[in-house]
DNA sequence: GTCAGTGCAAAAAATTTGCATTAAT
DNA sequence: ATTAATGCAAATTTTTTGCACTGAC
């Protein structure tokens, strides 16, 4: 890892963490993380999870009903599709979009710094499943 | 209201909140509401909001720091431009960016059903305040 | 009169904090 | 040696639940 690099400390918590970040099979809960972390306390999970959020290593992805998944991040920026019933994520990114929205900003005056996006529906998976 | 017609009751607690409600200079929190009602049950609140959510007279807007704010809806769909410094929020509707956003979807194969998008930054008057 | 809706207080989540201790650099 | 990072347990914060009671229709 390049914790190190940035100045923050290579410890046997935040391997831990990542590792079972990188084990997990999908999108996850802190709670998730715990369980999988007997070892590690709860409080430096939170803390780990949001250092890797601020490292762009992590996102964090809000579902409809409120609650939160975490998933590992491919990095840059990008949006989400949730599937509705299997629960995971796809990313995805569109520079037209992302173009759209900063005219939207400047059409009202709006100063933009960020933006989030999320689609909910029924991935490839399920939506066929669904439908047969 | 028109609770009635589609088979909820007027009770004086809901028209307490809707009152409030409509009395929120800006975005609140559910805690804002509840100490404008001291009468008003915990409870009733939550559930009330949620109620009005569903009936889309009221949108729920999350901020990047996880914490949510709620105001009063203008019915139809819409996304928000979110000001990080004064926390108010604007209504706009993009019918391009919608429909690019199903467009995604459908390249992904994907069953959009919803989808959120929250833009943050400053508002024309922030804006210009900060930068002057 | 019925049953949706309410209040309350307790329970359940979800997250943060304080602080003495440990260990990375 | 410094001091960032940890663990733990307690404190917060946010939302939900159970249930007897009330009041809208």
């Amino acid at each position: 890892m390049r914790l190190e690099t940035i100045g923050f400390r290579s410890t046997a918590p935040r391997r831990a963490v990542l590792q079972a970040i990188e084990r997990a099979p999908g999108p996850f809960t802190v709670e998730d993380l715990l369980g999988e972390l007997p070892g590690v306390g709860r409080a430096t999970v939170f803390r780990t999870i949001k250092l890797l959020q601020e490292l762009d290593l992590l996102c964090r992805v809000p579902l409809e009903d409120g609650s939160v998944r975490y998933q590992l991040s491919e990095g840059t920026h990008h949006h989400h599709l949730v599937c509705r019933a299997c629960g995971r994520f796809t990313e995805f990114a569109d520079l037209e979009l992302d173009t759209r929205i900063q005219e939207q900003a400047a059409q009202h005056g709006f100063h933009l710094q960020g933006h989030s996006l999320e689609l909910y529906g029924l991935c490839p998976e399920c939506g066929t499943a669904g439908v047969a």
